[in-house]
DNA sequence: CTTGACCTTCGGGTTACCCTAAGGTTTGAC
DNA sequence: GTCAAACCTTAGGGTAACCCGAAGGTCAAG
């Protein structure tokens, strides 16, 4: 399989092929004759588990620490298992931070309407915006 | 007011001081003797304005738009209400797509819970990432 | 006069790719 | 046979918003 092959199969681009070759995820032989990458069912394997890891929220360090584990022997399912719970964790922290701030949003636009425009040339650049300068910013 | 001090003034880093004033946002003068940058109100006013609107959701190029087009003479408002409504719907988005991640991370977990630990030397890597391949990957 | 806290520029690192340039290869059509 | 399209290569820069280190100049206090 050349690169747009495999590409084609994990259903993802040449690009992320080629970049997940360079992470060593993936590890074609070369074809001697033009240099082109060759990949085998191995890859294949990894790619499709490296895109679902990634649909699951690990990273591609993530990813790697996995791969190795599983190659050196042992199962990963453990590490495979904080690692999540820790991914987890900062997906909800993350949604919490997002939470608050399209809060924070939705009160701007109510402030908006209160206030239909701004005085132009004033100490401000805009009131609107400038008005939160007193609440609380903490995302 | 040097670096330090302005950011101290907006409660950031000099980091952060000294990257808007790449941008463009801030512009000291430069003291003939030293090179230091020299800051003055309207930059603690821009800088102020600044670190409100990025806590409220915009991005630093939203901000320098903002700035241009209020000191052209126009309101930024109606710019500035645009540019909200928008990331606020990015931001929504966003936690759509986390709360789905979440939620398959979860079930990944519960799954481990099923299958104590995974075959080793097996054609599969991780079987509790791998055995997530036929479900629907969307985020 | 030295020490420590400041300042400067430059450049690389973060994440997971995307994109371009400048070129070589392969495949199929005519 | 040859021409174009569609592939492949490497090397590099770009994204967002900074953070950090190196290597060096400056300044205020003791």
């Amino acid at each position: 399989m050349n690169v747009s092959e495999l590409a084609r199969r994990g259903a993802t681009t040449s690009e992320t092929v080629r970049h997940y070759t360079d992470l060593g995820l993936l590890r074609p032989v070369r074809n001697p004759d033009n240099g082109y990458r060759r990949y085998n069912r191995d890859d294949l394997r990894r790619l499709h588990f490296a895109l679902q890891a990634r649909s699951l929220g690990f990273t591609l360090g993530d990813i790697c620490t996995l791969v190795e584990e599983s190659e050196s022997g042992r199962s990963p399912c453990a590490t495979t298992r904080q690692l999540i719970e820790q991914r987890l964790e900062e997906v909800e922290q993350r949604i919490v931070e997002l939470t608050r701030l399209g809060g924070r949003m939705r009160s701007a636009l109510k402030a908006w309407d209160d206030h239909p425009d701004c005085a132009g040339g004033d100490e401000r650049i805009c009131v609107l915006i400038d008005s939160f300068s007193n609440e609380e910013v903490g995302a």
